[in-house]
DNA sequence: CGGGTGCTTGATCTCTATCAACTGGTGTGG
DNA sequence: CCACACCAGTTGATAGAGATCAAGCACCCG
């Protein structure tokens, strides 16, 4: 139960793709700083310049862009495991701001050795590298679903994808987490507004498909939440079920192959 | 003008970081096939095994994800240069179907010659990695606008960034450039219905902002524009400004670095 | 006990979707 | 060469989802 940041980060990595002993290593070797937030704190400003990496140990924490008009949307939702912001490991300062939701606890680690790392382990780059794909393919998802379902889907389909997150940490028993977030929070992580999503929130609670509880959210018709929403668990790729990552590759025939696919295609 | 799609995509990478000679012709030196498409035609089915790597030569093209219900979210457009879902490398099956919105010429690599590229070749792989970090970044930016702007901001938005990023490539002049997409199209890109998108885009018209003849485009308000969508080009690193690329890395005083940031921060 | 935060409610407004029809251009086939 | 079909764009009318405004309630904490 108490793993560390970087331990629960393997892991998550490792329910992907088995990492041959010594890049598992090399991981866990990284030297870092532990630091805590209480709820609402402020880890990393928007505009600020990037040169480590956070790991989460415990908590929530979310990522959120500010308009100009003071609307903000909140990007991604990052709990235990998770590599908050891998997604700067190249760039010079942080495109949105990174905050607490709930009391959490991190460990940072510089870019730098995390690029030196990569450099030297080619299996731990193409870790890494996974795991920014698979934000980005979470990305696209919330895209498609601030831009083309309705409220009541696009609620359902963020708890289900919270709930299938924790689930695979063991952090979900029968449909029943805890989320530690505000509505308010959560309509903007949805596109919607505070009012609206509260009304949404009691329908989906009086049609008997998810109960609350404070903080804690009970998935109580998961089937009928799914064909509502249309969620389909493959894009947080959580397992290694669509993975492709050859490991010790070799010089193939790859243009024959090219040609033979490109001509049966059509 | 008649540079190769590989070409294309190396002086986009070179816009951001100049790349060793090796490298660079490393690249060019990868093999593939290439493959022209007509307006309309789907290039890769939603599911379909990820096998090869697509790189622009010329032509528009776009990629969607169908929802059950049958609507569709346009997630990114692509364009001469660009390197198509270099996202799905590391995945055995695209999670979205991409096409062609106009006749395009594209340049098929396999996946595993990237890899293995990539692998021999830290700095390549480090290039590549960081275009897909900004295609995630353009992930977000598209979230946002679609969660948090309305019809004339979101409009605006789009119209700016396809205008800055053909302006990269000297396809855009005075604000003027060609967008080859139907109001159908651009509707599925900004979650909007294609009705609506019609009259908001008359709406642009009549306030002197753009101008559109065929599926040529001019801005002629971009300051107007820019206020009232809040655009920001940043987030496209079209150049190098905000891109942190230590070639030659030395083991640093890392923990010692963060530590001081983490102390100095609050 | 006062004030803050988070949740809830009702009334109203407006933006955007939906439905339906019409135009103009293009292309194809007889 | 015309008839027809098709597609992209346009228009008007209507409906509905969701935003906004405003207020009240419950809980927690100093």
């Amino acid at each position: 139960m108490l793993m560390s940041a970087l331990e629960q980060f393997v892991s998550k990595l490792e329910r992907r793709r088995r990492l041959p002993d010594a890049d598992r290593d090399a991981i866990l070797l990284l030297e870092g700083v532990q630091r805590d937030y209480t709820a609402g704190e402020t880890i990393v400003v928007e505009g600020a310049s990037t040169t480590h990496c956070c790991f989460v140990a415990s908590g929530f924490i979310s990522r959120e862009k500010r308009l100009p008009s003071g609307d903000r949307q909140i990007l991604a939702f990052h709990i235990l495991g998770d590599a908050v912001d891998l997604q700067s490991l190249l760039f010079t300062t942080s495109d949105h701001r990174i905050y607490a939701n709930s009391p959490t606890s991190t460990f940072w680690v510089s870019h730098t050795d995390i690029l030196t790392l990569s450099e030297a382990r080619p299996i731990v780059a193409k870790a890494l590298w996974l795991d920014c794909l698979v934000d980005a393919a979470i990305f696209r998802e919330w895209t498609a679903n601030v831009g083309q379902r309705n409220a009541l889907e696009r609620i359902s389909h963020l708890l289900l994808e919270m709930e299938a997150r924790f689930s695979a940490l063991g952090l979900a028993t029968a449909g029943t987490f805890t989320l530690p977030l505000t509505q308010a929070a959560m309509a903007e992580a949805l596109g919607l507004s505070l009012v609206h999503l509260n009304k949404t929130l009691q329908v989906l609670r009086k049609r008997g498909w998810i109960a609350t509880n404070g903080r804690s959210v009970a998935l109580l018709d998961k089937p009928e939440l799914i064909r509502l929403s249309g969620f389909d668990v493959g894009y947080l790729h959580l397992d290694g079920e669509k993975i492709k990552w050859p490991i010790g590759l070799q010089t193939s025939t790859a243009t024959a192959a090219a040609v033979s696919l490109l001509s049966l295609e059509h």
